[in-house]
DNA sequence: TGTACATCAGTGAACGCGCGTTCACTGATGTAC
DNA sequence: TGTACATCAGTGAACGCGCGTTCACTGATGTAC
């Protein structure tokens, strides 16, 4: 389908067609903003391999989607470090800049983003829930706001401002004709439900 | 599948299968939550009816989870129009009980909610957007808290109220063993979130 | 009142398709001797 | 240094399955005469 003129690896870089084969299927997923159109014969054509290759790398299609999962949670988790690293002094600025990273990715990547927050892959529990890591930085983001603030009070309000962003993200990218706010102004709306 | 001694419709009463079929898509709507899980064959096998005879009734299967959507969409609306015509005078708690009203839809029905609120099915432009008389309640409840709003700001607001609560339900139903607040003060937040 | 017939509701068999999965294989390449 | 061989990366053909869709059909029932 891309190529088909596709040269093998050679002797001990087989593994770099794992590499190619989650990009193919992340390519599906964000174009199909689904993990069930996601087949493993269309990765296979995607990634221009016969479909048989795929289980030289993975026992089956589930495995590989959480391979894929696991990688764009990876970065997001490194877009919001990186957004909140930038800004100057540790407070509502950093909280701020965290909810704008997270709205942008999931803007951008609507079809990540909606496999990545709708309902969970069956996942492997040794390794944890998926994007704990995300949420562990809305935490520490919004322990930054203010000095003396309880973990258990940091979390809830991070719940709060999950709860917030997933709405923008997730209605914004169903329902993209529809006469949305601003998102400057919709993440200050987050930010004013998560201040009790 | 669920009864193969099924009794064929009386002459003139043909129709009656088409609302056994709706029912038994929206059944398998709930159960999957997702429209693509939903085949021809699975809707004949739930409804107890071999898969040809849905061709007497939808030109395909698009057609019959439209038919879903839209009676699913008039029996949200109707709980919301219920909710608020029970509260005694027309102002906040109009508002606190249609939104209540719209998270007890959304968390009671999963299912049905992601796909009515995820991606948008094809649908005959001629009748609208899916759901715009349940956003019609936001407004006029959000409009009926001050007076002199203008429509435009009833709107406004209306769609970040909205926003707010469509992240309760989706991401509550996606992540179901989160440690959530309770709903009712989510709603409060999703308020505060409105109220600029 | 009887009867022939049109209509209606729904069916069974068959088709071609894409899917996941298996199997034995191919052929390049690194390695042991 | 040469060569036989094991290993590795990936393939082509084939399978059974569920799918959407078509077709000619069945048989009950209402209706015209």
């Amino acid at each position: 389908m891309t190529q088909q003129t596709r040269q093998r690896n050679r002797r001990g870089e087989g593994s770099l067609l794992r590499a190619e084969l989650v990009e193919a299927a992340a390519r599906l997923v964000e174009s199909t903003g689904s993990a069930d159109a996601v087949t493993l014969r269309a990765v296979a054509r995607e990634a221009g391999v016969a479909a048989p290759s795929i289980y030289r790398h993975f026992t089956d299609i589930a495995e590989l989607l959480r391979a894929v999962v696991a990688d764009r949670f990876q970065r997001l988790d490194e877009d919001l470090a990186q957004a909140m690293a930038g800004t100057s002094e540790a407070g509502v600025a950093t909280l701020r800049a965290c909810c704008a990273a997270y709205c942008a990715f999931g803007l951008a990547h609507p079809g990540h983003y909606r496999v990545l927050f709708g309902p969970v892959l069956s996942f492997d529990p040794a390794t944890g829930v998926p994007g704990q890591d995300v949420f562990q930085r809305l935490v520490d983001a919004v322990a930054a706001c203010r000095d003396g603030v309880t973990s258990a009070d940091a979390r809830q309000a991070a719940a709060n401002v999950w709860t917030a962003l997933h709405g923008i993200v997730s209605l914004r990218t169903s329902r993209p004709t529809f006469p949305w706010p601003p998102v400057a102004e919709q993440i200050e709306s987050a930010l004013r439900a998560a201040a009790p």
